[in-house]
This record gives structure tokens, C-alpha cells and sequence, in this order.
DNA sequence: AGCTATTTCGCAACCGGTTTCGTAAATAAA
DNA sequence: TTTATTTACGAAACCGGTTGCGAAATAGCT
């Protein structure tokens, strides 16, 4: 049995296609009468339209997609269901695609959106990303784009961030209040906004403390976390150690710990630790992990949300504004050694 | 500018409609040297076929839905990764859809199904879902489905499953092992299939070692994790209190932990836990957490496997088949007491 | 009643590819 | 050289809805 289509409907009802469809946009041009015989028989012939048919007409899709390095990260997992859960309140689908960090897969993903398969696009950029022309490409075929989280500063578009400067330098400010002489920052990538702002803003909160970074306190890691372990014992064993240390990305987090295990370390007495993360295990850890929690579902709501408003007014010119989500410090133990509720 | 078409790509070559599309599909009507011209002009004006278009008149979509309870926890976080994986080595695309646990709207989002959107449905059931009548029409639509993880053990198709009952009685084996007497289960539901899979292998193990399982050591939990603190609270305070506790879902081990610092108990020493849990911070809780971890990539991979060999026999008969992944006991101090690496 | 305005519906073109079928030219077989 | 095949391409129907426009039916008005 073929799906039962509208044409088919139609000719149950006796009446022509057009009307039926007319039915289905609620077009005044069909009486209430007639809307109300269609839309029973669809019901119990449990008819549903073809998106594609619909999409093809119109040039719309209803359609929006989520591009992002991966979904390991507690955040993203958050995040999607923002946007998912603003997504089905407008009605919209959401097809979700990974980048795994790569640049080129990337392009190839955004190169297919020129397909017109989506309305929309939410993306958090690959830690590869060194140009924006693809986004740009997109904007300009009417296709809007809000970068969320991972942003490209330059792109003159929506831009959903949480104040990571600010909070690079709430991180670092909580740890000199805490005592610390020396802090060490640890990241993945020296090119993506968000790891730079909140370097910069852990900058800012040491020469406010008349204070200077060195750049050895930088700390490169990679995403396997056999290597980070490494990286930060050796990092922990240097002569002039650090006595702070700032994981600006969740996974480095275990890392840190292991680190200190292996070299019986003991957090916070010997080193303090502050992670940005969302681990809902962070107090549980031991000692329990003083966070910088980004507000993930809020974020997910806040670009779903900007990227409708792009949406509705279909003018190419987006402004390129930036809504900031604020995050939150939460001390626990391995900062202040207090133990709390 | 609108986007080109293969109509306009036709007429800018000189050649036909149907020519051009023929180029596309591969076919042998066409001579390799038109094909090449085609070709290199469409790489040029960086042409993209229109997918709803082809959807329609194929009756293909390319596209297959995941259904999840939520992305809220870790398992199914990573079991994307490994559907997208090979997804995008089918060439097929991903919606994802979240029921938040809600029956009716698990119902909801497989009706919309029946328009063909999707070519197929990995589905991994709500907390509330009761039948499967749903599920079989879809596969009566000739939309096949595969379940993983949470699975509806009646409905005849293929299944993507751990070794729950398995990995259940290993735990309790585990705890037995250790020293504990008295253990207690901690679930979401009584009626999901994982859940009552892993309880059956407690019961098993416990009888194995001629106890039996008490009823009252069956302890239902909530999703608020507040409220599950205070009932594991209440557990731990009975007279009777168990020495050991299995956490049969990972959002489930924060509140043991928890419990047991508000109460002072030592876990392992006045209680041992073991977690069903793929959490990355296991090893750095204190103490760090024994758990039994499902192989979450592998599961989304096989996953995926399964549903596009069912996508291309595409007879309405799909059977029955339960492939298990076998998950894997990671022993650390929360049930040994034994620090390691 | 006569005439215009409004309501309600059907016809047909259209969205952008896919596919069947027909045909002219090129090649092979007789 | 004639006939049978094969090759390479185009015309047109089709997938399943959407929409502009025209026409019939009804309502409103003098």
C-alpha cells in the first residue's frame, strides 16, 4: 500500500486537490464547513503531509542544522537540548552533524547546506577553523548562521557566548584571592575565541594583581588525556610550579587530578585547581572541583531563538550582534579547602 | 540570485534536463566525456542537487531519525557519535529527536514519521512508554526501526543491546566478592527493559550465593537529584542498611556519593558502590568509582549498522535479533579499596 | 429583478529533480 | 549495401504538495 497522499484524500472526499491543500495552509478561501470534513477524514485516514513535496513548493525546509566538533563534551550534549526543545516549539527539525575538529569536514558539511536542505544553521566552529568564507558563503545564499559557544569574531552575524574573558578572570581572581602566587593555564587550542578570551581575561586579572602572566604558565594539551596526564606532571614538577591551575576546557580536568595522584599532590593544599566545566560529578570529585559552569541549556534556547529571529526577517543582513550568557563560579574544595553542602 | 538549478546548469551547457541528471545518477545512457563536461561545469558554479527534490520523486529521504530520552546523559552523548560516524559513511543524515521521557510525545514524533521524512528510526524508548503499536507502524509503513539500549523486548525487530542481565549479576557477583552481605539496587524504572534486566542479574548472582534479594532493597528513584539524595539518605539510615549498592544508572551515583558524606560513611569501607556509568570522571572521583561501562560508540555504531542492512532489504520483515555489546567492569576503591593507576 | 461584491472551490502551472520511452546517429552484423 | 544493434541524448510524465487565477455560487444592495 502505497503512503496515502493528498491526491488521494482528495478523491475520498470527493473534493479537488487544491482544496484539501487550501485545508491544510488554513486558507480563508476554504469554509469553516469544508476544513472541518478534511480535516476529520485526514485524521482517520491518519494522513500526514510530505514535508519534502512542502519543502520543494515553498523553499523552506523547517528544517534547521547543528553543526558541532563532537558531543563527548557535557556541554554540547546540554546544548542540543536547548535548541532542541525551542526547535519543536516552532516546529522545526533539527539534523545534528559533527565536525570531529576537522576544518574541511567543516566546509564539505556547510558546502551541502547550499543545497537548501536546511533553513538555518547553528554551529560551534571546529577547533581547525582558520577562515569563515564557508559561513559567509551561506549568508549570502540566505541562509542564516548563529554561532554558538565557538564563535568567529569577524563574521558579522549572531554570535551566542558565555562571558568567557570575564570568567577567565572571575577564574584566576578566585585563585590569587585563595592564595596562589602562580598560575598555570591549561588549554587545547591557542586559535578558538573561547580559549583565548579567557586566557585574556586571566591575563587581565594577574596585572591587576600587578602581576604577569609567563608564557610558559600557557599550557598546550592535546585531546588524548594519556598525553595531558603527562603533560601536567611534567607541568607540576617544573622548579618554579605553579600553585593554580586553570582548566579552560572540561576534559583537561582529569588530567589534573591523575597528575596530582600520581605525584601525591594534594589538591588544594599543594596546588589549587579551577576547571571550566559541567560535569554534574564535580562535587562528588575529591576534593570536589570548583567550576565555571556555562550556562549550556540557556545557550542552546539563545541561539535557537536568535536563529528564528534571523529567520523571520529574511534580509541577508544580520547584525552582528553578540548575546552573552553569563556563567557561574562555583568554589568547592579544590580551590578554598572548604567543605560545603 | 536564486539558487541554481540542474535546470539552469542544463541550459548553460547546452544539453538537456534529463542529460543532466543523468550525469548525476551515474547512469550509462551517458558518454564519459558529456559526463566529465557536466561535471566540471557543476564543480564551477558549485552547483548542489536538490535533495527534496530527488526525496520526492525517489521516495527516499537519505535521512534517518534517533529518538532519545534525552542528551542529558553521558551514554547517549557519545552513542551519537558513533551513529553520526556511520551515517556520514552512508551518505545519510541525522534528525534527532528527544522525548524527555514522555510517551505521548514519543507517539507524537513517530507519527510525523509517517510522512517520510525518514527512511528509518533508531529509537531508544521513553522511561514512559508502555507498547510498541507506534513502533509496528512504523515498520508496517515499511519505515524500519531499530531499538538500542532501551529496548521493547516484544516488538520484532532488531535490538542493539548491552549484556545487562549479564553485567548485573557480575556487579553483585563483584560486591559478594568484596565482602558485602546485604546489597541494595538502586533504579529510575521498574518497567524499562535495561532496568529490569540488571535487576533480574542481581537477583541471579544474589541466589547464585543462596541469599535472596530483598524487596525492600529495591530502592525506586526520581529524576531530581536532590530527592534521591534524601531517599538514599533513608536507606542508608535503616537498621537493616545495605553494605553495598548498586547505582543501576549513572545519574544515580552523585546522590550515593552525596549520601554518604552527609551520613559520614566511608565508601568502601561502610558501604561499597558500583556505578552503571560511562562518566570520563570516574577515576577522579573519591573514590574513584567502580563501574560497569557500556560501550557506548560501539552500541551507536552497531546501531546504525543494523538499520541501513534493514534499510536495504527493504522487505516489512525484519527479525527479531538481539545483538549485545558486551559492557566491561572497570574495578577501582569505591568497591576494592584498592588504589590503581 | 438586476447588478455588483463576496465566498468557495477547481484548474493548471509550478517547485527541482528522476525516470520511462522514443529517436537519431553510430556501429556491428549479415 | 542493407538490416539489426547499440550508443547518446531529449521530450514528457511524474513525485506530492502549493498557489495564482478564473468561475460558479451565494450574498448584498438599489
Amino acid at each position: 500500500m502505497p503512503n496515502i497522499s493528498m491526491k488521494l484524500l482528495a478523491k475520498e472526499l470527493g473534493l479537488s486537490l487544491s482544496t484539501v491543500s487550501k485545508v491544510f495552509t488554513d486558507s480563508h478561501e476554504i469554509s469553516e464547513q469544508t476544513k472541518q470534513k478534511v480535516l476529520a477524514m485526514a485524521k482517520q485516514l491518519n494522513y500526514v503531509p510530505n514535508p519534502y513535496a512542502s519543502s520543494l513548493r515553498k523553499r523552506k525546509s523547517k528544517t534547521i542544522a547543528v553543526v558541532l566538533p563532537e558531543v563527548a563534551d557535557s556541554f554540547f550534549s546540554v546544548a542540543i537540548n536547548g535548541i532542541e526543545s525551542i526547535a519543536r516549539e516552532k516546529g522545526y527539525h533539527v539534523l545534528i552533524y559533527l565536525t570531529h575538529e576537522l576544518f574541511d569536514r567543516e566546509q564539505a558539511i556547510l558546502a551541502d547546506f547550499q543545497s537548501g536542505r536546511v533553513d538555518g544553521v547553528l554551529i560551534s566552529v571546529s577547533n581547525g577553523t582558520t577562515n569563515d568564507s564557508h559561513i559567509n558563503d551561506m549568508m549570502q545564499r540566505g541562509i542564516p548562521v548563529v554561532f554558538f559557544d565557538r564563535v568567529c569574531e569577524e563574521t558579522a552575524t549572531t554570535r551566542i557566548t558565555t562571558n568567557d574573558r570575564e570568567s577567565g578572570r572571575l577564574a584566576t581572581q578566585h585563585l590569587l584571592e585563595n592564595g596562589c602566587k602562580r598560575i598555570a593555564f591549561l588549554t587545547l587550542s591557542e586559535s578558538l575565541s573561547i580559549s583565548r578570551n579567557r586566557l585574556d581575561g586571566c591575563r587581565q586579572a594577574l596585572a591587576a594583581h600587578r602581576l604577569i602572566f609567563q608564557e610558559n604558565d600557557l599550557v598546550l594539551c592535546t585531546d588524548k588525556d594519556a598525553d595531558n596526564r603527562d603533560i601536567i606532571k611534567r607541568l607540576l614538577q617544573r622548579k618554579d610550579r605553579p600553585d593554580g591551575i586553570i582548566a579552560s576546557v572540561e576534559k583537561l580536568t582529569a588530567g589534573v587530578y591523575l597528575a596530582c595522584r600520581d605525584l601525591k599532590m594534594v589538591i588544594p593544599k599543594d596546588v589549587k585547581v579551577i576547571s571550566f566545566s559541567n560535569q554534574s560529578t564535580a562535587p562528588i570529585l575529591n576534593p570536589s572541583l570548583t567550576t565555571i559552569t556555562q550556562p549550556a541549556f540557556e545557550m542552546g534556547k539563545a541561539a535557537a531563538a536568535a536563529l528564528f529571529n534571523n529567520l523571520k526577517r529574511n534580509n541577508q543582513q544580520y547584525k552582528p550582534e553578540t548575546i552573552v550568557v553569563p556563567s557561574v563560579l562555583v568554589p568547592r574544595e579544590s580551590t578554598t579547602g572548604v567543605h560545603q553542602g
